[in-house]
DNA sequence: CGAGCCGTATGACAGGCATCATAGATGCTG
DNA sequence: CAGCATCTATGATGCCTGTCATACGGCTCG
């Protein structure tokens, strides 16, 4: 439970039940309702304010984690010490869980990237399922399916081209995912930092504000609150081919 | 079958046959002897040279395909027309499978990077026997952790640092999969052209020569007929943290 | 309210690397 | 053997972008 509400942090959001968060959560959707039931009992909700540390990466992998509310960036630092963000997570989505069945360390680390309210299972408990329940496995496979191609996606993205391309490549994928269509635009419903859209890309802060002004200036995003909204998704999608 | 075997090329090398490389597809591990035959019947070999296309993206995923011997590149290109490759693989590993449970597209090219003999496994046969075996789906799971995780590190080293660093890693990693040890380093047992390398570090062929050039220069690595081998795998580490 | 922190913004500067151009070396081909 | 393709190699040049430095507005806290 969260104890320090205190007035000058936005109010902390409604805390979703167990239940709700399970049954929103996609990857576990082929459970029946007494393994729902089953899991639901062993579980529970967790809350992570905006930049908290979720889990660290190196830990023991004990909890699969399902996002209730907000957003979740799963990020890796390189050799040299600057964090990559290599995915960002929503409600219903699962973390952890392939590394839990493995049986091994979380190889990336997950921080709120907005107040958040999680879900946290037993790696035990999903385990017992998942041993018994084939469902469960075609489900994971076909789920890693897309997961993996968006990976090399990024992969082929961030290898080549020019900081302002990935960068174009970062929103795109965002409104894709993440996106609300407006009637004079699409708006990302993330609060993003610079920081935040630097590490997705792979540059730096400097250069994604850098970035975010010129694109601001020719009036193909706007920035609200953080809250970034594509102006122009055309010339946005051009600024890839440059 | 390979019509022409000319005088001029390397000879093309023995067919593996359709069970050896069946049997050491660590993937179709969990087969049963019956499921092994089945699939065995339904599958031929085929034959890549140097540089030839198996498969292209975007293409229905009709068959997927086990390396039986030689060495397969799986590529992707930008948006801005530069190829950059994703993965290696060699002997016994696995083509296209994700992709084809979910009866999509292929999202990657498959190109030779060696003469190789490769196995063809109509999808739907594979699909008959994923549908009623869960052990095959447990393994899938299970082999798909690591490769997630070997993308999500790829896109952490190559969207930061410099190319001398990412090509240093990508020799390092190339090292794990294929090196043999010898006693003065380690020989990564597959031909690489600089053109290669260059695709793998995102980085241009020009950069890689010269990247290459003065690792040779310092002794680090030697290259010949396009093998390539580390003489100071300590030296190679530590460029990656410069 | 002043102090401090965070996020955004902008400038100066140097170095890395893509690009273009050229050339030698090797091996296959007609 | 001359011709051609492929791979390796090296130089010149200019832009991109990482780094360092500074500044400003908003928000929280003492």
């Amino acid at each position: 439970m969260p104890s320090k509400i205190t007035s000058h942090m936005s109010a902390i959001p409604d805390q979703p039940s167990v239940i709700s968060v399970l049954g929103a959560c996609s990857m576990l959707n082929p459970l029946t309702e007494t393994e729902m039931q089953l899991l639901g009992e062993q579980s529970f909700m967790a809350y992570a304010e905006r930049g908290e540390m979720i889990w660290l990466a190196g830990s023991p992998s004990h909890i699969v984690a399902v996002v209730g509310s907000g957003f979740v960036k799963m990020t890796r630092s390189t050799p040299q010490g600057s964090e990559v963000a290599i995915e960002l997570l929503g409600p219903g989505q699962c973390l952890g869980l392939v590394v839990a069945i493995e049986g091994r360390e979380y190889p990336l680390s997950a921080i709120a990237v907005t107040h958040s309210w999680y879900l946290k299972i037993p790696a035990r408990a999903l385990m017992e399922i998942y041993n018994s329940n084939p469902n469960l496995r075609d489900h994971i496979v076909r789920s890693l399916g897309p997961r993996l191609r968006k990976a090399h996606d990024m992969m082929a993205r961030m290898s080549t081209g020019k900081v302002e391309q990935r960068i174009a490549a970062v929103l795109l994928i965002l409104a894709d995912s993440y996106g609300e269509a407006l009637t004079d635009g699409t708006r990302i419903a993330v609060p993003l930092t610079r920081q935040d859209l630097a590490e997705m890309a792979g540059t730096t802060v400097e250069t994604s504000i850098r970035v975010m002004s010129r694109f601001q200036k020719d009036g193909v995003v706007s920035t609200d609150k953080q809250v970034i909204t594509i102006r122009d998704t055309a010339a946005l999608s051009e600024s890839l081919l440059a």
